[in-house]
DNA sequence: AAGAGGCCCTGATAGC
DNA sequence: TGCTATCAGGGCCTCT
C-alpha cells in the first residue's frame, strides 16, 4: 500500500497525536510479520516517552529518549489506527491513513497511551518493527539506500553516475530503493508518464533531457501526492472522508484501456508486466 | 556480478 | 454458489 507520500501523511498525523506521550503498555498479538517482532519489544517500549516520529523513504522512526528509536515499515498492507481508550473497540475517531474503521483481523501491535492507542493492522504481515539502540546504527541502517526525491544528492551527476554500466530499464530503476528512495510501483508509472518516457526504456539510452524531468517529475509528483493526502487504492464503502485524494489524480496506474489523458493525444494506457511489477503506460507519447 | 525471478502472506476479484 | 487462479502499493534472497 504505501509509499514515501502515504508514509509521510501516517507520520504527520502520528506526530500530532503521541509526541511527548508516554507508553503506558504494549500489546502484541502476532510477532511474526516479516521480521519476528523481538521478544523483548514490550519491556523495552514500555514507560517511554515517544519524543517525535520521523519517516526516511518508506520507513517510520520513532524518536525515543536516549538515542533509542525502533522502525515501523507498513510493507504492502500495514495500516496505523488510533483508538480512543474509552470507545476500545468499534470505532477510530480518527484515520491515519485510509480506514475510520478499524479491521477485525489483522491487529497485531497495540501501543497503549493514557488516553488512546494506536494500533498496527497489517494482513499480508509483509511490514516488520525494529529496534535501533544508538544514533550510528539508525544511520546504518538507511546506509545501502539510496537519497529520497527531495535530496538535492538527486541530481543529473547522480544519475549520471549510476546509469554507468547497467543495462536496466527506467522503471526498474525508478522502483529500486539503491538508486532513489521511496518511490513505488504506482509513482513510478505515474513519473514516467508525466516525464514521457516509455518504462521499458533501457537507461543507457535516456538523455540529459530525459533525466531532468526524471528528476522533476520524482519531486512533483510525490509532493502533489502529499498535499493530496496519499492515495488510496481501495475503496471504501459507507464512509465520506479520510481517503486519500491521489488516486483521483492518476494518469496512468490502473487505466488500461482508457484514453491517454494528455491533451491532444490519442493514445491509450497500456499495462504490461515489468519485472514482475505490473506497469502503466502511454503507448502513444511515452517514446 | 548484474539482473531476473521467486518468495514471504492474506484477501479481493475474475472466470468458470 | 462455490471452486480455482490471478493479482496487489515491498523488499530481500537465490539463482544464473
Amino acid at each position: 500500500m504505501p509509499e514515501l507520500p502515504e508514509v509521510e501523511i501516517v507520520k504527520k498525523s502520528l506526530n500530532k497525536k503521541i509526541r511527548q506521550k508516554k507508553v503506558k503498555k504494549v500489546i502484541i498479538k502476532n510477532r511474526n510479520l516479516r521480521i519476528k517482532i523481538p521478544r523483548n519489544f514490550e519491556k523495552f517500549l514500555e514507560n517511554k516517552i515517544i519524543d517525535k516520529v520521523s519517516r526516511f523513504s518508506k520507513y517510520l522512526i520513532f524518536y525515543l529518549p536516549n538515542n533509542e528509536f525502533f522502525l515501523v515499515h507498513l510493507g504492502m498492507s500495514g495500516t496505523i489506527h488510533l483508538v480512543d481508550n474509552k470507545i476500545k473497540k468499534d470505532f477510530t475517531n480518527l484515520s491515519f491513513y485510509n480506514s475510520p474503521f478499524l479491521p477485525k483481523e489483522h491487529n497485531h501491535v497495540e501501543i497503549i497511551f493514557d488516553k488512546f492507542r494506536i494500533i498496527y493492522n497489517d494482513p499480508r504481515r509483509f511490514g516488520f518493527f525494529q529496534i535501533i539502540k544508538t544514533t550510528h546504527n539508525l544511520k546504518k541502517r538507511f546506509s545501502n539506500l539510496g537519497p529520497e526525491p527531495f535530496d538535492k544528492k538527486f541530481n543529473l551527476n547522480y544519475f549520471n553516475k549510476f546509469k554507468k554500466n547497467k543495462n536496466r530499464n527506467i522503471k526498474n530503476i525508478l522502483i529500486d530503493q539503491k538508486f532513489v528512495s521511496g518511490i513505488g510501483n504506482i509513482y513510478a508509472s505515474e513519473i514516467l508518464f508525466l516525464s514521457r518516457i516509455n518504462p521499458n526504456k533501457k537507461i543507457k539510452f535516456l538523455n540529459k533531457k530525459d533525466c531532468i524531468q526524471i528528476i522533476l517529475n520524482s519531486k512533483k509528483v510525490l509532493l502533489k501526492a502529499i498535499q493530496k493526502g496519499g492515495s488510496s487504492i481501495r475503496d471504501f464503502k459507507n464512509i465520506d472522508g479520510y481517503k486519500g485524494g491521489f488516486q483521483d489524480n492518476f494518469n496512468v496506474y490502473q487505466r488500461e484501456g482508457l484514453i491517454c489523458k494528455r491533451t491532444n493525444c490519442k493514445g491509450m494506457v497500456k499495462k504490461k508486466i515489468i519485472n514482475n511489477r505490473s506497469t502503466f503506460f502511454c503507448n502513444f507519447c511515452q517514446k
